[in-house]
DNA sequence: CTGAAAGCGCTTACAG
DNA sequence: CTGAAAGCGCTTACAG
């Protein structure tokens, strides 16, 4: 590493400039005790010779790191890429760092990201848990996606419940009486509130309730548990005539398994969807669905946790859910 | 902040065992000059006062952060959120952490998450450039995606010319003359040996070259650009009877504008893509196109740059090509 | 095998 | 308006 110079340090700045390194600090903070000259002068210095504050050091100091931590399931999935991006961007803007941590839906992943994220002294975590998450922390929290009800400074999640009712009912006004329902295994509150918002909502519609109509994927909403449970639905004695998925990425496996048993959408079966799919109108049919707003539900997310960092409160934690809007293309019977 | 309890510090733990920092300090780090016994109790008492290291401390004074900087145009595109995951694994089992940067494809946003992480004194960087690079960094770097070669310690990309090589003869195989290029302004090397490569791969196919069947659509490589840039193919006195896109976005483009001229595809224009768009057999029609190997992509350049950081090399920088695979699905005419 | 001391690069009362 | 000193929480020669 010969090649690479030292990065300059306060020290070196105040001896360039003749003052000394508590006059070069205050100088390059701006604070209001130091001469307009000397200031001046100072960063004058700084910028010639390349200085940048070790922000490592100054976090040691300060006792405060302006690092936030974001833990998603998966980072390659587009709903928390999005959402992470929406945090991030507010975050930075109030001049904090993220670190990003993937967990790929383990508790045990979920625990050591928390771990890491503490040994760095994060100053708060935004959290979309798969279930690791013991209670523990030490610093602000908010939840986002999956809910910790109660927990943490904030809990920000879409209106599932809602949305699940915006979906049946579109359906129900298609016609449809047998309605069919594609989820995942209720460990979290968003599987589990789009699962109980399905049944409310076909209650709603004046429709009987069968158990049998209701059938989940696996536990990381996966394209193949969908067709599965699509699967399943198709062969009943008397199969539904159209489906709701809890998620973008069930709808693909529901696709799947529609094509695969040769049923034409919304012709034969009817579909709708949770989770707007990306390019959702470019598939075969177009998925009728609820847009996405993951960059609001980071933002949001992030204005929850700022709000905490700023105020100190830990007030009772704020639950907030996003308002969820139908898009309707053909998948659903519309056109 | 009350309710939070601050963090016990090695001091802390050290007390409690009745041994000094110092001793602590190496009991917790494994040193073998530490007794047995001595550590046994010392890592106890660690583990009953739920004692964290600092990283922030140890980063400060050991000069080397275990930080890993990674700047990318933009989080919430597949090809990079895949990539960086890739790089994400390999770096946290080599005990760094990853500070994940987006620069929306800016080149004054890239210089600034430059020297973000500068100032957290990253220990290395994996950048994907978007031009903003000045080639002042103290760090060093590893290129993806888009090269700037001869700098850095690695660059590390597709191989583009292959690449496109492969997608012109399979449509020349097809009995193709006339084949259309959908491509992005060769600011950068990956979108320059893309185009290099489909006009190479046209002569080698014997095909006459034909300057108006290169459209370029904007620099960001949206799905619109592709759109416009198609149009224009097809509003051509002789268009093309193929269409060979630089990536899934402007295949989503292309795909619109054929369907919004009522252009059958394969059987009127046919199509093929650079990276495969998810679900790209979910599209209508299933697209072909080039398989994706961004987690290869972002393991190796995260090896790369391991090796720099662990031998301190300076060598001349690598430059590594990921091979690339057809897959063939009904776009091109197949089936 | 263990401890006292110095120092990483900052910030911030305190004194002048 | 400026400086000397202490300290954030670690690690690591150095001495014993």
């Amino acid at each position: 590493m010969t090649t690479i110079a030292r990065h300059p340090t306060l020290a070196d700045v105040a001896k360039e400039a003749g003052v000394s390194p508590s006059t070069a600090s205050r100088a390059l903070r701006n604070d209001a005790a130091v001469r307009a000259a000397t200031k001046r002068r100072v960063r004058e210095t700084a910028r010639r010779l390349g200085y940048e504050p070790n922000r490592l050091a100054r976090s040691l100091r300060t006792r405060s790191s302006s690092f936030v931590g974001v833990i998603v399931p998966d980072i390659a999935i587009g709903f928390y890429a999005r959402a992470v991006k929406g945090a991030q961007d507010m975050l930075e803007r109030a001049g904090y760092q993220v670190l990003v941590m993937n967990t790929e839906r383990e508790g045990r992943r979920e625990v050591e990201a928390l771990r890491t994220l503490l040994a760095h002294r994060v100053d708060g975590v935004l959290l979309a848990t798969s279930g690791g998450f013991d209670g523990s922390e030490r610093v602000p929290v908010v939840f986002f996606d999956n809910l910790v009800p109660g927990s943490g400074v904030g809990n920000v999640a879409r209106a599932n419940r809602d949305g699940m009712a915006i979906l049946v009912s579109h359906l129900a006004g298609h016609g449809h009486q047998r309605i069919g329902f594609v989820g995942a295994p209720s460990l979290l509150t968003s599987a589990m509130e789009r699962l109980e918002g399905f049944q409310a909502s076909v209650a709603a519609a004046g429709l009987p309730f069968r158990s049998e109509y209701v059938r989940l994927g696996d536990e990381v909403w996966s394209p193949a548990g969908g067709e599965r449970a699509t699967r399943e639905l198709l062969d009943l004695e008397e199969p539904p005539t159209a489906i709701v998925t809890a998620s973008d990425t069930l709808a693909f496996g529901a696709i799947e398994a529609l094509r695969a048993r040769g049923r034409r959408i919304p012709e034969d079966v009817a579909l709708v969807s949770f989770d707007d799919p990306l390019f959702g109108d470019l598939l075969d049919p177009p998925v009728t669905a609820l847009a996405r707003n993951e960059r609001e539900l980071g933002e949001l997310a992030a204005s929850l946790l700022l709000h905490a960092l700023q105020t100190g409160a830990r007030a009772a934690p704020a639950e907030v859910r996003l308002p969820v809007e139908l898009i309707v293309r053909r998948s659903c019977g519309c056109n």
